[in-house]
DNA sequence: TGGTATGTTCCAAA
DNA sequence: TTTTGGAACATACC
């Protein structure tokens, strides 16, 4: 499910509850979601506070008193609830922290896809993780370098979390297409001006969907106002925004990708 | 009923 | 060595 900005929001929405929270109590009722074990993340927690929480890629973290920290990723499902004692429970509760005082952090999980892992000295999920695309680093001539080093198609090289963390099916379409660069296009048939307007795009996308709360497309995640704005994401079949022809769907790497065929060419026109 | 889903990982094949 | 394809994970929705 989420992406960059819907990470990003769900940690400003939880900041200042489970900031200084003491955590008396942990339980998951799926143990492979827990890492290593259900055991272990309850002995890591158990007694701890959360002193912060942050994002980094899809990753949310939890950073614990005494050197330790929880890492969550919602992959397709998670989402975080929060529950007052007394309160009723939400449906796909998979998990549980318990506060002094009796709030609970609630993670919740249809698909059971996500996970929740604990670390202390090292074990760090986010360590493989690439460049962030909203840091300063992350340059219109570093683009360009990662695009030159590499033969791979756009779509799936965007994708790739080691090489930038954050980006997600939908963002990488839309920004795709406001490059006006096909999926399919191999990265190092980028040129220059072209790995700058991506990078642009890339920034336009996630920082327009950060200012909209993220897009909720279905039960998942709500609150988010950016499926009202996609320009190409969900609108195959129907026309482009720019120039009015038929928006495309097709699979790329098994993912479901829109493109407008005439924004967006494979190949450069010749000149 | 079958196809689809905002994600990642693992292995095989090219 | 690098990159891609397919399956797997597990469930809900239309």
């Amino acid at each position: 499910m989420p992406e960059l900005p819907e990470v990003e929001t769900i940690v400003r929405a939880y900041r200042a509850r489970v900031t200084g929270r003491r955590i008396e109590a942990f339980d998951c009722h799926w143990a492979r979601q827990a890492a290593p074990s259900v055991a272990a993340v309850r002995r890591g927690v158990l007694g701890r506070s959360i002193e912060g929480i942050s994002r980094r890629g899809k990753f949310i973290r939890m950073d614990l008193s005494g050197e330790a920290a929880i890492f969550v990723h919602l992959r397709m499902s998670g989402r975080f609830e929060w529950l007052e004692p007394g309160g009723s429970q939400p449906a796909h509760v998979r998990a549980a922290w318990r506060f002094a005082g009796g709030a609970k952090l609630l993670f919740c999980d249809a698909r059971k896809f996500g996970r929740i892992i604990f670390a202390a000295n090292g074990g760090d999920p986010t360590g493989r993780l690439g460049i962030e695309p909203l840091s300063r680093q992350f340059t219109p001539g570093k683009l360009a370098e990662i695009l030159d080093s590499r033969r791979r198609r756009l779509k799936a090289l965007l994708l790739d979390q080691t090489v930038i963390a954050g980006l997600g099916n939908i963002y990488t379409d839309e920004a795709l297409f406001r490059a006006g660069l096909h999926p399919l296009r191999l990265s190092d048939q980028v040129t220059r001006g072209q790995a700058q307007l991506l990078h642009a795009s890339i920034r336009a996308v996630l920082n327009e969907g950060l200012r909209r709360n993220g897009a909720s497309l279905d039960w998942v995640y709500p609150g988010g106002q950016m499926q009202n704005h996609f320009r190409v994401y969900g609108r195959d079949r129907k026309p482009c925004v720019v120039c009015g022809l038929t928006i495309k769907y097709l699979k790329v790497g098994q993912r479901g990708t829109h493109i407008c065929p005439s924004c967006q060419p494979l190949h450069d026109a010749p000149p």
